[in-house]
DNA sequence: AATGAATGAGGATTCATTCAT
DNA sequence: GATGAATGAATCCTCATTCAT
C-alpha cells in the first residue's frame, strides 16, 4: 500500500502536534498510522526525518484569501487572524511553535510561516487604505505589529487554549494608520 | 551543606533554560551543581518538583525599574523591552516560554509574567502621556499591543538568537496614541 | 543484466574485506554495487550465501610465481612474503582471517590458503637448496616455520597496517638449514 | 553487592571469548552475571567500555614460570608455547586476537601480549644457552620467530579447536641457533 | 528475473526513581 | 541526612528476510 508513506506523516503530525515530538515515540506513530514498526524506519532512517520531512513537504501556509472590502482596517485584520488560527495548519503550527525550540531544521519553517503572515497583513492593509497618506514605512511597521501580536496570539491560543482578543491590537493599529480606531473611509 | 539545595536549583536553572526540561537529566543537573544524584531526589522528589520549584521560587519578575522621562513614549516602551530582555530573568524566561507547552504547572507562572510586563507598559504609556486625551480603553489596547510584540520578540529572540526589532511595533503604538510617532509632549 | 551477480560479489568482497561480514549489512552491498536490495536476495537467498559464495568462487591463491634464483635463501624467502601479502588477494585473505572465526564455513579456504603458502614455501626451499644436505624433515620443519610466521605477519599487517619485519625469521631459518643466514651456495 | 562489577566483567570475558563481542548482546552479559541489564551500563556506560575494561583490569599476561633447566632447547621453548597456550587467560587471548580487529582499542593490550611472550622467549633462549655463541642479533631473530609462529599457533588453535604443532618449529629455530635441534650442550 | 515495500525480532542505551546503608 | 548502587520500563534504530507485483 503507497499510502502508508501518507499515513505516517498523517499519525505524525497529529501526534507530534498533540504530545509534542520528543514526548511522541516512534511506535505511537506506526500504532496510529497501522502500520508496522520498521515501516515507519523504512521511509524515515531517523525520527527527525520525520519532523523534516512534515515541513517540507506540509508547510503551514498562512493562505490568503479574499480580503474582506468594506474598508474596515480593524476587522480585515481580525479576519486574517481568524483566517490564519482556524485554518487547517492548527497541527503544523502547533507543531513549529513548540518544537522549533529544540530543532532548528523548522526555523526555515517558522520564518516562512512569519513572512506569509506579514505579506498578507500588509496586503489586506494597503488593499483597505490604497491612497497614499501613511507612507509605506507606517504601513510596514503596522504590519510588523499586528504580525508580532498574531504570533503570539497564536502560541497563547496553542498554549492555553483560549483565545487571545486581538481587537485591541488591531484598533491600536488602525489608530495609528488612520488616526481612529473604527471604519475607516468616512 | 545546606547549600545543596540552592546550588541543585542553580544548575536546573541553567540546564533547562539551555535544553530544556525534558532533554535535561536529573543527573546532569546533580553533576553540575556537584553533588550526589540521590541527593537530587532527596530534596525534589520528582523530576517535575524541580521545574515547580524553579517557578515558585525564582519567578521572572519583569522589574520595573525607573521610567524614563523626557515624554518619549517611543523610548520608553523600546526601554521596557529592554530591560525585559536583557534582565537577569533570561533563564527562567526561557524555561517558561519554552517548556510550558508540555508542564501546565508553568501557565500561573508564564501568565503571571505577562500580566507584569502589561502593567508595567500601561505604567510607562500613563507615565509618558499623564493627561487623559486619549481615554483609558486606548491605553489598554496600546499596552497590550506592545506586550504582545514583545512576547513575541522575546521568543523569537530565545528561538533564533537574534533580535526583534520592536521599533516599528513601538513607533505604530505611539502613533496610535498621539498622532505622531516622534517624541509626544508638543 | 547478468552481470549483476558479478557486482554483488564485488561489492561484498569490498566491503567484507573492510569492515567485516557481520558488520556489513546486505543493504550497503547492494547500494555499492548499485543493484536493487531485493536482488541480492534472489541471487544469495541468506547473506551467509555471499560469504560461501565468495570463499567458493574466489578463493584466495598463493600465486606462486617465478622463484628468484641465485642461491639466496632469505631473499627467496623474502620473495614469496612480500608476493602473499602485496597479491590481489588482500581483500579476501582479510576476509577469511577475520571472519573464520565466526563462520567456520571459511575454514576450508583458509586451511587450503595455508597450505598453498606452505607448499610454494616448500618448493621455494627446494629450489634454492636442491642437493639433500637438510633433509626431508628438517625442510619442511623450516617450511612450517616460515608459513607460520608469514600467516602471523600478514595478520598483523591486516590489523596494524604497518609491516611485520619477517627478516630475522626468514635468516633464523636460513642459518637453521644451512649454518648461516647469508646467501646459500658458497 | 559490590560484587555486581566483578560479576559484570567475569561474565563479559566468558561470552566475549566464546561468541565475540559484537555477536553477544549486553542482555546476554546480564543475564549470565545474574544482575539487571541497566546495571551493566551503571558500570559500563556503552558496550564497548566492558571490552575496554577488559583489555585494561584483565590484561592476559604471558606469566613466565620457571624455565625449565636442562639445556634443552626445543623442550623449553615448547613449555613456554604450552604454558601460553593452556593458560588461564585463554579467554582474554581470544578476546584479542578476535576482536582486535573491529576495535582498535584492543591494539595495545594485544601488542603487550606479544611483547611479552617476546621477551620470556628471549629470556628463556638466554637462559639455555648462555655463552655468547650466537650473537645477541641471532638470538633476538630467533625470538621473534617462535613468538610469531606462536602467535599463529594461538589463532590457529582458538580457529579450529586443534593444536598446531610447535615442534618442528623450535626444531627449526634450535638448529638455526646451535647447529642442531636435539639437545643443546652436550 | 527484478524490485522495493513490508515485517518484526532484537539490541544498545537512557533515565527517573527506589532503597539499603 | 546523604549516597550511589540498583532497577527495569521505554525508546530509537538496525537489518535479515519475505513477498506481492
Amino acid at each position: 500500500m503507497a499510502r502508508a508513506r501518507e499515513r505516517i506523516l498523517d499519525a505524525a503530525e497529529d501526534l507530534f502536534a498533540d504530545q509534542g515530538f520528543d514526548a511522541t515515540p516512534t511506535a505511537a506513530v506506526a500504532a496510529q498510522a497501522e502500520v508496522p514498526k520498521g515501516l515507519v524506519f523504512h521511509y524515515f532512517p531517523r525520527k527527525v526525518d520525520l519532523l523534516a520531512a512534515l515541513a517540507r513537504e506540509r508547510p503551514p501556509s498562512a493562505a490568503s484569501a479574499e480580503i474582506p472590502g468594506g474598508g474596515d482596517l480593524v476587522a480585515a485584520l481580525l479576519a486574517v487572524a481568524h483566517r490564519f488560527q482556524s485554518g487547517q495548519d492548527g497541527p503544523m503550527q502547533r507543531i513549529l511553535l513548540r518544537d522549533c525550540v529544540r530543532h532548528p531544521d523548522l526555523r526555515a519553517a517558522l520564518d516562512r510561516l512569519y513572512q506569509q503572515v506579514l505579506d498578507q497583513i500588509r496586503e489586506v492593509i494597503d488593499h483597505v487604505i490604497p491612497h497614499g497618506h501613511p507612507d509605506h514605512e507606517a504601513r510596514q511597521a503596522a504590519a510588523v505589529t499586528f504580525a508580532a501580536a498574531l504570533m503570539h496570539a497564536t502560541h497563547h491560543h496553542h498554549l492555553t487554549g483560549s483565545r487571545f482578543d486581538l481587537s485591541p491590537v488591531a484598533a491600536t493599529i488602525c489608530t495609528g494608520l488612520i488616526g481612529h480606531p473604527a471604519t475607516a473611509s468616512g
